[in-house]
DNA sequence: CTATATATGCTCTAGTTGAGCATAATGCCT
DNA sequence: AGGCATTATGCTCAACTAGAGCATATATAG
């Protein structure tokens, strides 16, 4: 029965915050990292993380803030909370180095965007290209051979794997809508679910890794002998990352935080790639030149550019008022239709 | 310097699972809740919550799934995490009737819907019909009233009462951008920004609470002698409502999570009205009906139903493989251009 | 049989979007 | 200077989408 039940007595959960910090330098989209140590003297790339302090942070955005800066030294303009994560054992590998044994972790995950890869003043940190750590997710180049000639086979092996037809069935249609086959076409804002997939059949480090320290099974692709693909990360933070890319993705379409990434004076061409190295693929010139213009965010500086070979391109900055009053719209991404699909 | 912190030792923090449970009943768009005691005889509207036990709940969705099942007797379908909530004082009324000072509590919010108001079997939960709780987003019948009449002129009073221009500046783009004052355009989803632009001048009742409880000065409204409006909610159970009507309503454009809220044979006038009921504005009929039966999301049953005084409709529905195949996209929404718009 | 009410089919038009041709400015090389 | 490579920018076309509204179909009530 329903009867305003008092909060939570205190329990054995600790809350720490967990922050994605993004940036595209050139055609790199980079995530800041840091060198955690596992065990004696291996590191392992995680997210930087902090805890949270009731005491002294009056909202989860101003912890979020203050560590960063303070541990980092990068001053992040753009925060949004990402998700919260809870499950049990995920913070198993990190408790166990910890020396702590069954503490549970939550922890909220919070993205953040700045303009450019600001300078570490600090040891271990690192900027990383999350095409690293994603080489799937990065179709700029046309589609990544890495998924047809590892991914997809092994993920058609998870599926035949299934114990029953109706089992297979529900794999197939995850495979399928997730990473585009069949006729269904790539989405870019789906690389959550596309890591998770990959998780649960096995094909990333962290699934291995996960299952042997909880005493499971082995995962399908420890035993067909494919190799785990990507670079890993402590904990569950490759998960985070995904998460985060996948919202930062999908968000670009309706609301206009591409601004929040690049510096104050731009040329088309580099605005494009900044959001290309997001999506990971390439769009048609002359239509994003048309959507970015008509779109009311950017207004021309009058001056011009010469760097690259060809004829100087025209500088341009942020409409700040037309970013407020739009702040609803996104730029149009102009997808180009490639063959197949 | 960033060096693998260990995690958060375990400090003076409480978590607490929030549901926003929403089904639509007709064309009445509703949401579970629960009549909390406040103080020795008062009762305000609460969403129904309950403890997150990291004992027994591996993930926080089973934690939700499970509490509200047993507390409401309602299962729940579909069910995502909506944010996490953890300002400072946010608590503040709640803890105060609980008798616990200080304690911080952490709630994680949860959308859930469901098909039709499921039969309550329990006490002090009742079905609220969610326009009473924000009368200015049901557009249904045209411009609600309300906004011209007591909404405009208060955030008008509330522009001019900034202290600077700059401030003014800032007031007067959010409050456009909100509402869709000046040209901008109503756009449904983002009802927490208008609920948010009103708390903080002082428009509902929430607001003059937390201030005087904080010590505050007294809000924009209480000094201009403006009503509050809407129904309230405790604590900041009604900005958890609005964060869960925005993501909703924004949902519904590109993920077919409507038939989630619906019964298994409909017409396509109930399913109209349903969406309807959820975005708060009417839609062109034979538009939606275009859309709907090119999405691939639903199937003619091949019978009829002959309720209302006019020609029988067709019944429909949900075409399971079509849904799964086309998770990705959303039902589009004919939306019709207002005079003035 | 008529009025009324709802359902359903179809068309028109303006705007959007994917695509690609054509022209404009640069620097570099001969 | 003239040719070429290279990048920028302007413009057009065709397919498709979306907002609107007319027209027709099939019920019920009287």
């Amino acid at each position: 029965m329903v009867k305003n039940p008092a909060p939570a007595h205190v329990s054995n959960v600790a809350i720490a915050l967990n922050a994605v910090i993004a940036v595209v330098d050139g055609d790199r989209p980079e995530v800041l990292c840091v060198k955690a140590p596992i065990g004696q003297s291996a590191r392992e790339l995680a997210l930087p993380y902090g805890p949270f302090d009731p005491e002294r942070h009056r909202t989860f955005d101003i912890g979020v803030r203050e560590w960063v800066e303070r541990q980092t030294s990068v001053s992040l303009g753009y925060v949004e909370q990402l998700y919260t994560f809870g499950d049990k054992g995920r913070e198993a590998p990190a408790a166990a180095l910890a020396g702590g044994a069954g503490e549970r972790v939550v922890s909220v995950g919070y993205l953040a965007l700045a303009p450019a890869p600001a300078e570490l003043l600090v040891e271990d940190a690192l900027w990383t290209n999350w095409y690293a750590l994603f080489p799937w997710e990065d179709w700029r180049g046309g589609e990544p051979p890495i998924l047809s000639e590892r991914i997809k086979p092994a993920l058609q092996a998870w599926l035949a794997g299934a114990k029953t037809a109706d089992q297979r069935q529900a794999r197939m249609a995850r495979v399928n809508a997730a990473f585009g086959f069949s006729g269904f076409g790539w989405e870019e804002e789906r690389a959550l679910d596309r890591y998770e997939l990959m998780y649960e059949a096995g094909l990333v480090v962290e699934a291995g890794r996960d299952r042997t320290a909880t005493g499971l099974e082995n995962a399908a692709g420890a035993r067909t002998g494919v190799k785990e693909l990507g670079v890993a990360m402590i904990s569950d933070h490759r998960r985070i990352l995904a998460t985060a890319i996948g919202r930062l993705r999908g968000k670009l379409k309706y609301r206009p935080i591409i601004f929040e990434m690049i510096g104050p004076s731009f040329t088309l061409l580099q605005l494009q790639r900044t959001v290309e190295a997001i999506v990971g693929f390439e769009f048609h010139k002359q239509n994003f030149r048309r959507s970015v213009e008509k779109s009311g965010f950017i207004e021309a500086t009058g001056e011009t550019t010469g760097e690259a070979g060809g004829r100087p391109a025209a500088l341009f900055r942020v409409d700040r008022d037309g970013l407020k009053d739009r702040a609803a719209a996104g730029l149009a991404i102009p997808r180009m239709r490639r063959p197949g699909e």
